[in-house]
DNA sequence: TAGATTGTTAATCGATTAACAATC
DNA sequence: TAGATTGTTAATCGATTAACAATC
């Protein structure tokens, strides 16, 4: 009865992911069933809001045993992820671009860094975490060859334009950006940038401040928790 | 004649981060004053947008002539910052810790990362990346000598929950998050949590949907400002 | 002056939450 | 059965955008 193949909002999206992550550590705990309340806890959130999430994926929640472990984790897994493994490139093997392909490296379902890029010689051709680094001039072959559908970049601010131009040319369908730099595009290419100077900025604004809009709904949330269970 | 002292929403705080970043930009390039259209394009948003956000922080612009940007970027810092350089400590110095503490480093005004902790006892006491590194027990001593207000966490994801109580136990104020696992507090301590994997996830779903919610706003807005402009 | 941009209010939009019948 | 939870609609809330008088 779930509204099906309806256009998914990227908050939902977001937590779509934080849920199937949660749920998977539910499952090695041997947990079998989940309450929409047990997951908004995990994602600070009311349990309609989870409820509404997951009516997008199926609704297949049961009055008063809450959802299906598995079944939901799956259900979650064919929404987000594709029926092939996704391939994705690094470019920018400097200090972050490394200790990015260390921590997304393991063992990941439904995606693989595949290639590397960088610009500086002494990297090119050579294998860095078990990843071929190419130079940047081999992008777009490399691109069609392996499918490379997205990328993430992690290259110095000053290069981050250019490198979007180059990875939208080459036929990148979605960047994941960690340039201090947000760059647009008319292009269908979807950017997400990551900005850790911002989020640190604004940490430091509210470490300070000991009200915040988001704090406050926390609050009114656990407690409404708290007392209800 | 601007609204002085209001609460400042977590967007606009963002987007004032944003803002003042590509100020400094424009101030090296040597250009003296900006448009809120121009400022709209950088953060993909409406020149409304804009001229309400900077209506928070003084609301300085000039009819026809825009905003002069020393000013502008003064009263955002002033707005953003404190008085004193804000001490920062940095908790996990693996791989993304050091990548974290190099991209952090360089020429901050407003903040220092002052202070590492890790509980390997082959780190402990060395200096790493330019910076003492101590043993996880000295956290609450360190905090408290140091005034640290905030701390960014790149311990791994079964670490992080006890990280946040012994970093909210030594009194700080604000945490950036960059384990993979979303944590709440009781506290009134700010928590913001980068969750990569999420963000890749995210990315590699809106990769194979050409239309997505934010496109659509960029596109309208990208078109309004060429035909406008 | 004419044209463009600002500050600010009102209107709109989208996302979140409340509410509740259905159901286990 | 009684109590609790789900799916879903309606109401609310907050953020964004449109509109426009004031002004450079």
């Amino acid at each position: 009865m779930a509204a099906l193949k309806q256009k998914i909002s990227e908050k939902t999206v977001e937590r779509l992911s934080v849920y199937r992550r949660h749920l998977k550590e539910l499952q090695k705990k041997g947990k079998t069933r989940v309450y929409s309340h047990e997951l908004a806890q995990i994602v600070a959130g009311t349990p309609a809001q989870v409820r509404r999430d997951l009516m997008q994926v199926g609704g297949n929640g049961c009055s008063s045993k809450g959802y299906e472990i598995n079944l939901l984790s799956d259900e979650i897994s064919e929404l987000l992820d594709y029926p092939e493994k996704q391939n994705v490139a690094l470019i920018g093997v400097g200090n972050l671009g490394r200790a990015l392909l260390g921590f997304f490296s393991g063992s990941r379902e439904n995606f693989d860094i595949v290639a590397t890029f960088d610009n500086d010689p002494d990297k090119c051709g050579r294998i860095i975490c078990g990843r071929r680094c190419y130079n940047a001039d081999q992008l777009k072959k490399i691109v069609g060859e392996k499918k490379i559908s997205t990328a993430i970049l992690a290259v110095p601010a000053e290069a981050a334009e250019n490198a979007v131009k180059d990875l939208i040319d080459a036929g990148v369908k979605a960047i994941l950006n960690f340039a201090p730099k947000h760059i647009t595009t008319n292009s269908n290419v979807f950017i997400q940038t990551i900005d850790m100077t911002m989020a640190l900025e604004k940490a430091i604004y509210f470490s300070h401040k000991n009200t915040y809009a988001k704090e406050s709904q926390h609050e009114r949330n656990r407690k409404n928790y708290q007392s209800t269970f």
